[in-house]
RNA sequence: GCUGAGAUGGCGUAAUCGGUAGCCGCGCUGGUCUUAGAAGCCAGUGCCGUAAGGCGUGCGAGUUCGAGUCUCGCUCUCAGCACCA
């Protein structure tokens, strides 16, 4: 019998087994509570980093131990394979994208196969085969039915080098990545997702599941979403071509009459002037009467507009005056219209009422031009002197002054009945506007789903119908990353016969966006292989929603907004019968790796080329490059394979195994803490596990019953000391370990396993020697020790469990269950309770628990080191809280 | 600028209700074993001090018998958003 512990062997031998008696296999079972475990489904890049492997490692943790409370555990795993690095790869290496993807995805499920995540593979998905991607168009169509799919013209960023679009990456720094030619900005029609539909929804549905989310994730969400309650107000414009009546039911901007959205309408005897957005209809409709110098000015506007700008950086007020004039309803008022640069088309109605004694960008932009300011809400209710000079804006609410007959009232008042009184004159109405936009998911690319759509030039705009689907893919295409997208270069795609009139058409050559991919996944897995339907809603509605999802923070927004976006839609078509697919969320802190550089960051040096000196404390004193002594700077940056930061998670396993670097993984901080990659940590995991080894090893024959007898009842044993304070110590961490997992802590149970293992090396008496009193608490305190420490390092826990009981059939078969913890077992027969004089802690005497007040205090005053310390000062007070500590008050 | 989170030994971290600050691990120091090394084992390790003792949870106040924990004010760090009317 080998002894001694490698890990690579027994990791083989229960991967091995795992497979063979498909032990991860999830099947319904509505005789047990289901848990449906889940994380991120990672793109198929080729390699594993460590942030996969703390993410795995994290949902495989909470699934055993799931499991091992008789959970019926859903754990599954696929692959997010449509995207950008596989098109790059053709247009670089030549391959075929889907040749790279496919043997990316059997490197990396070869990965975590060698990691031991407990995947149930039989559900393994990929979303670029056509069974999955079929329900993309899938569910397009049906949006398309519902109205929430439509089309609309957009700008893209347009290389006009390469006449091809590029994403915001792509374009950074206003320059084409490839060509490095300027970027335009470029109008074409792309299709779209009314999310902004559901925008009430997702910000009230945040009640049910804010018990179980980040409340960072949350506030970003209810921030992105930017709900804003104020008021349309109409301004009439005298002398505009386009005098149209003002039709407020519908959403359409009206030439006529400017219309603005504000939060303060109470301010609006404040207005100065209206300023609208470079792109505002009023200006087109107004051309032939607009100065040269407004129509250079707008342009202007626009091109500054169009260049990235660059975080922490605002832009210049800066407009001119387009000579029109509107009339402040309120007021009869005739104040001029001006183009800004900082009112945005996008956002409310692209037209703001310029209010600069109560508005911060106004004020700005009224002191660049010399607009006057009128001050109209005043913090106290007596009427301040109106043209006082202004440093800044009063932003806050006060009382209207300069208002007429509102002069006096409040702002909030002020707001509810001036709204009343617009509406019932016809001039304005209550709103309620959103940051939220509607969602592109027009892609000019070749690796990802095709929109199904035809343009026929007699019936327009045609869906592909339901049994048409899926609209497969070309093998390939060409890739060159210059032209218009690679599927409209492949006749056979984009040639097609019309579904209505027979006649030929064209095919949409558009793909989409892969975020489409992943907000519905985790929903497929519960019946990956249906071929009719995405999945059959009786199946899902046992498995979701899903009870824990993992994975990293920066899907906080994007990903989870869509997916409770996309959940909604479901519902609504009748698929699922939830509001909220994920009843918890747990986010993740990055993994980050020290990395060298030279200035600027110009080029980044692996390790091996640079030579680190640390002062006593560990501290960096000096950093210089090997070859030549150049001095580089040390950085903590997310791990890249070009920063030379990064772990190969391979190279971990080989040396370590699998086992100890998912315990040093989850150990070396809160899951939600960054972790800052060190080499030397995971040692100390290797440790932990060869000293379990030992100790397992070690007891072996007394728990298997060959040297005592371990089945009696503890009630009948007699018992000594040592076998008593294991116990206490067995069931203390049992119900710590319980209650950590409960609240997802996973780094604190590691600690307390390590405490059990070192209590079990302390264990005073020698296995031949022990009693069945001994035998009873070694065998329960390895027991537990084996149980709790699977979830963490599951094929030696298996190993050792076979090494103990014989079973060779595996935990999970062999019917063992999480160890409850006996509360009775963690109260201890003697505690120490502190004394404190004047709160600082004096002395320590050993009671009885449960030790009542009195005799707490008669024991304190006894003490010896209290005696010295209250020797000749007066008692003014004891404070005794039982169990706890005594605290005696001295003057 | 707005929003959110955070600050504890040389490092990662721990600390139910306000009740012994520093569990566990890394690192380090000394010892043991060894021809030697690795591993293991034993002891130590918040800071100052030979010791007694004093000081210690970013800074400054406050509440309390007692504050890492509660309140107020500040500083710094990280993250997200960014002219949102």
């Amino acid at each position: 019998m080998d002894e001694k512990y490698f890990a690579l062997r027994i990791e083989q031998k229960w991967q091995k087994r795992w497979a063979e008696n498909r032990t991860f296999e999830a099947a319904i079972d509505e005789a047990k509570e289901k848990f449906y475990a889940l994380e991120m489904l990672p793109y198929p890049s080729g390699r594993l980093h460590m942030g996969h492997v703390r993410n795995y490692s994290i949902g495989d943790a909470l699934a055993w131990y799931k499991r091992l409370q008789g959970f019926n555990v859903l754990h599954p795993i696929g692959w997010d394979s449509f995207g950008q690095p596989a098109e790059q790869a053709a247009i670089k290496k030549g391959v075929n994208p889907r040749d790279w993807t496919e043997d990316n995805i059997s490197q990396m499920r070869e990965q975590l196969q060698r990691l031991g995540i407990s995947y149930d593979w039989s559900r393994e998905i990929a979303a670029h085969r056509p069974e999955y991607y079929k329900f993309d168009q899938w569910f397009f169509l049906k949006m398309l039915e519902l109205g929430l799919a439509y089309k609309k013209m957009t700008k893209v960023n347009w290389c006009p080098r390469d006449r091809t679009t590029l994403s915001n990456e792509q374009a950074s720094g206003g320059v084409c990545w490839r060509c490095g030619t300027a970027v335009e900005k470029k109008d074409i029609a792309q299709w779209f997702l009314r999310i902004t539909a559901y925008a009430e929804e997702l910000l009230t549905g945040m009640s049910e599941i804010e018990a179980g989310w980040a409340e960072r994730v949350l506030t970003m969400q209810k921030h992105w979403i930017g709900k804003s309650e104020g008021a349309f107000v109409e301004f009439e414009v005298q002398g505009s071509k386009f005098n149209e009546s003002t039709d407020l039911t519908s959403g359409d901007l009206n030439v006529g009459s400017i219309r603005v959205f504000t939060t303060r309408i109470d301010t609006i005897y404040g207005a100065n002037a209206i300023v609208v957005a470079a792109e505002h209809p009023i200006i087109e409709a107004n051309a032939a009467n607009l100065s040269d110098a407004v129509k250079d000015k707008v342009e202007q506007i626009k091109i500054e507009k169009a260049k990235p700008t660059d975080y922490g950086e605002e832009a210049e007020k800066d407009g001119i005056d387009t000579g029109l004039k509107a009339t402040n309803p309120f007021s009869g008022e005739h104040l001029p219209v001006w183009v800004g640069n900082y009112v945005m088309m996008e956002y409310g109605t692209g037209a703001v009422m310029s209010v600069p004694a109560h508005d911060e960008r106004d004020f700005e932009f009224a002191k660049r031009f010399n607009l006057p300011i009128r001050k109209v809400v005043s913090r106290e209710s007596k009427n301040e002197n109106p043209e006082s000079e202004n440093k800044q804006a009063f932003t806050d609410y006060g009382f209207l002054i300069n208002s007429g007959e509102w002069n006096g009232r409040t702002s909030a008042d002020a707001k509810r009945e001036m709204t009343r009184f617009a509406e019932s004159g016809n001039f304005g109405e209550a709103a309620t506007t959103y940051r939220l936009r509607d969602w592109g998911i027009s892609r000019q690319r070749f690796w990802g789903a095709p929109i199904p759509i035809i343009y026929c030039p007699k019936c327009g705009t045609v869906p592909v119908p339901y049994e048409d689907l899926p609209v497969e893919l070309p093998e390939s295409a060409p890739f060159t990353g210059v032209g218009e997208s690679p599927l409209a270069k492949v006749p056979e795609f984009v040639s097609t016969i019309c579904p209505q009139c027979n006649e030929a058409a064209k095919r949409e050559t558009d793909t989409m966006d892969t975020f489409v991919d992943s907000t519905w996944y985790y929903f497929r897995y519960t019946d990956p292989h249906n071929a009719e339907m995405p999945f059959d809603p009786e199946t899902a509605a046992y498995w979701l929603p899903v009870d824990q999802y993992i994975g990293g923070v920066d899907h906080a927004i994007m990903h989870l907004l869509y997916t409770r976006f996309w959940t909604k839609v479901m519902r609504d078509i009748g698929l699922v019968d939830f509001d909220e697919p994920i009843r918890n969320l747990l986010t993740q802190g990055m993994v980050v790796g020290e990395s060298y550089y030279s200035d600027a960051k110009a080029s980044y040096y692996p390790p091996d080329e640079v030579r680190i000196e640390r002062d006593e404390r560990g501290k960096i004193s000096s950093a210089n490059l090997k070859e030549d002594d150049s001095p580089v700077k040390v950085a903590v940056e997310k791990m890249s394979k070009s920063k030379y930061n990064g772990v190969d998670p391979d190279d971990m396993i080989a040396v370590y195994g699998a086992d100890a670097a998912r315990i040093f993984v989850l150990f070396a901080a809160p899951s939600e803490n960054e972790l800052v990659w060190q080499e030397t940590g995971i040692e100390g995991a290797t440790r932990f596990l060869q000293r379990v080894w030992r100790l397992v090893y070690r007891w072996r024959e007394v728990i298997n019953g060959r040297r005592s007898a371990v089945g009696a009842q503890p009630e009948r044993i007699e018992t000594g000391v040592e076998a008593r304070r294991l116990r206490q110590k067995t069931h203390r961490t049992i119900k710590r370990v319980t209650e950590n997992f409960e609240g997802f802590q996973l780094n604190t149970p590691v600690a307390a396993l390590m405490e059990l293992s070192n209590a079990l090396g302390d264990f005073k008496i020698e296995p031949e020697k022990a009693e069945a009193g001994d035998a009873f608490a070694v065998n329960e305190a390895v027991r537990s020790l084996i149980l709790m420490l699977t979830p963490y390092a599951p094929h030696v826990s298996e190993e050792l469990w076979e090494t103990v009981t014989g079973d060779a059939s595996g935990i999970l078969s062999s019917g063992a269950r999480f160890p409850v913890a006996d509360e009775n077992l963690t109260r201890a027969e003697e505690i120490e309770i502190p004394i404190q004089i004047n709160g600082k802690l004096r002395s320590r005497v050993m009671v009885a628990p449960e030790t009542p007040k009195e005799q707490l205090e008669a024991a304190a005053l006894a003490d010896a080191k209290v005696k010295e310390h209250t020797d000749g000062k007066q008692i003014v007070r004891i404070v005794v809280v039982p169990n706890r500590l005594v605290n005696i008050v001295v003057k």
